[in-house]
DNA sequence: CGGTAATCTAGAACAAGTTTCAGAACTGAT
DNA sequence: ATCAGTTCTGAAACTTGTTCTAGATTACCG
């Protein structure tokens, strides 16, 4: 168990700080990410297993762990990877509403249609990021920052956001991740994904129009 | 892998349904449960361990495996016990705030400081939650429920709720789970995990003075 | 080119969740 | 009290994430 919190000899691949990688480092990296995302289309989190990657990867079980010291943070690293990819696509069609509030749960709504299509893939990378403990914390935040950056888009501020619309933003973060758990779990269905989503997506509106206080 | 659709064999003791525990069989789950949440307080999802909780329990590790038929269950079970308590403590000590966003927001943050005398527990239950896949559906839905009529409880409605709070209380059981696992990980202090809830509560409070559409 | 340190490989080994199985203990009905 | 069926025990086996090690490869520096 107490693993991480005494480690600053290894590089660390995942940042993409310290040491540059070689281009033969950074395809060894991409072959990993790009196994690891399609292991989770075809059968979510438990099919994504390390000596599999690893293998399939072309690297060795020892190498994979250097870059990605645990499989969390292998499919944290998938995610952020993908969330990229959302976010350019993203951007190429802003949303057509109107009110901020609309405009983030018409893009929050295209992400899950997006994510429908892989639904496997959703679920390995959302229970990666709600299991994450605190080694991953760095990793995590760089998807929580992504995540805020998509949503901050989507609202087509003029000028920068107000605390109380920072706060909402953070609230829709909430609600988005847990909504999409209910619904990969198969506890709540797409319709209701919808409606909480077009409920959370109020809160902006309110902090926007608000009148006093 | 594929072992939770065709079963009905074997009874379920965790469904208080079916046949009915014997004495002995209640004191084995009870046992159970409180070896769980010890060593959940001790060091969080990791230190429960099958063969440790078995063990200490008095029981053997097929039988562990026979009343919980896996480590998430275990820990959800736990979960659902803890919740239990907790309605019932918050219900004597009702709210004292007026508006039902308000109430709901104090009971939410003293069940919030509840879990933070506990904070190991809370980790290893919440965690448990989230990473639960569609075979603990039933039994998550259940802490679902549970956490839904503490809400509810709380907001001291005089008739039944509209479409619209119900609504507002999903998307606060959202945020609710959301903030306590970004706690949990260290990425949000205790002061965010409070204006989070309240931003989400203020959800109650427009979708009742609503004016139209 | 030669040397040195870091990286990579292959494979064993370890840890903890889960499954399995033979036999002992218990339960309920006759 | 006895029999049949279920439950419980104890222990081994299996699975998959993670760690470790010895030797091959590679990258970099003079």
């Amino acid at each position: 168990m107490g693993n991480m919190t005494t480690e600053s000899k290894a590089a660390r691949p995942t940042l993409p700080a310290s040491p540059p990688l070689t281009e033969r480092q950074e395809a060894r990296r991409r072959r990993i990410l790009h196994t690891s995302a399609k292991l989770a289309s075809r059968g979510g989190f438990d099919a994504v297993q390390m000596r599999e990657v690893a293998e399939s990867s072309g690297v060795a079980l020892g190498t994979l762990y250097r870059y990605f010291p645990s499989k969390v943070h292998l499919l944290v690293a998938t995610m952020q990877d993908q969330l990229q990819h959302m976010h350019e696509t993203l951007r190429k069609r802003p949303p057509s509403e109107q009110d901020p509030g609309a405009r983030v749960a018409q893009t929050l709504m295209r992400a899950f249609r997006a994510l429908q299509r892989e639904p496997h893939l959703a679920d390995a990378m959302v229970r990666a990021l709600t299991f994450a403990d605190r080694s991953v914390s760095p990793e995590v935040d760089t998807v929580s920052r992504l995540t805020t950056a998509i949503i901050l888009d989507a609202m087509g501020l003029d000028g920068p956001a107000t605390p109380e619309q920072l706060s909402a933003v953070r609230v829709i973060e909430h609600t988005w991740h847990s909504a999409l758990i209910t619904w990969l779990s198969g506890r709540a269905s797409i319709a209701q994904v919808k409606i909480d989503i077009e409920t959370v997506c109020r809160l902006i509106e309110v902090t926007s129009g608000e009148r006093e206080s």
